[in-house]
DNA sequence: TTTATATTTGTAACATGTTAACTAAATACA
DNA sequence: TGTATTTAGTTAACATGTTACAAATATAAA
């Protein structure tokens, strides 16, 4: 499996630490402009993924925005308390809650929406579209299971 | 700068998520490795560096661990306690605290070395060389300033 | 020298990451 | 039917991430 001779990674071209120092260049933007709206980074996931995908159940937008369910349970009470969404259990299955956007959860993706489009979109042409597709395809590859 | 027409990438074609995604599925196999010796990833690429890259003061260890100040600061504190890592003063400069590996700290790297190897080695493998060096490359890319 | 500024590190407060244990409800199955 | 298992979600405990601020020291400027 392993080729002979490999050694492990410098510290400085070691792989999860390049990842690491990506997401936070890639965050940091992102995270400046949600200050002014007082959401955090993890906020924002689960109120883009209740605006674009509808009313979802916790495991489900755990799943979507990568999130653990001891984290989520927290962030989703957060987001009750600040009337930013709702939830009501379902009725055929009491152990499940759907959740749901708030109009003033609506309006913060509203509000950001433009100037996120804009970041991300700074990140694609920095690399072009062909390798931003590339770099999500070899990211995609390490996901999957041996 | 931004293409016209450009839409924000929705929640499941997302660089942010596809590189959190990611480094969990590479980290999850030394955190594996790590319970047995009872530290953490992070505490695990302080004692690399300190191993690797001999001693140093916190601000460069934060800086080549891509931790925050605040985190470092706890992390050299338990590390301290725990017995893995000794720090002096500097002499020169009274604000700078050097840091040492201790014996116990270099075993704790000693003893998971050759398996960190071989995870590592598997995610290289799983690419291929040239395509885990053009992950890296393109990972390095993203972190140029504008 | 005295003051002002910058640097290094620490602490506080809150949010999230992670593992483990737990509750409640649904489902499988003997 | 009754029991065991699975699933959805929560809570606890500890570690880290993040921002803001404080303290100590060093350095530059007046």
């Amino acid at each position: 499996m392993a080729k002979p001779n490999y050694q492990l990674p410098s510290t400085n071209r070691s792989l999860p630490i390049a990842l690491m120092r990506s997401r936070e260049k890639v965050m940091a933007p992102i995270r400046e402009m949600l200050k002014a709206s007082g959401i955090t980074e993890q906020q924002w996931r689960v109120l883009r993924i209740l605006s674009e995908l509808g009313p979802q159940d916790l495991t489900e937008i755990a799943a979507k925005a990568s999130l653990l369910m001891p984290s989520l349970s927290r962030i989703i009470r957060k987001l009750g308390e600040d009337g930013l969404i709702t939830r009501a259990t379902d009725s055929e299955d009491r152990r499940r809650q759907t959740v749901v956007i708030a109009p003033a959860g609506q309006q913060i993706i509203d509000d950001n929406l433009a100037q996120a489009t804009r970041i991300a979109a700074e990140f694609q042409y920095r690399l072009g579209a062909d390798r931003f597709e590339l770099l999500l395809d070899l990211l995609a590859e390490l996901e999957h299971e041996v």
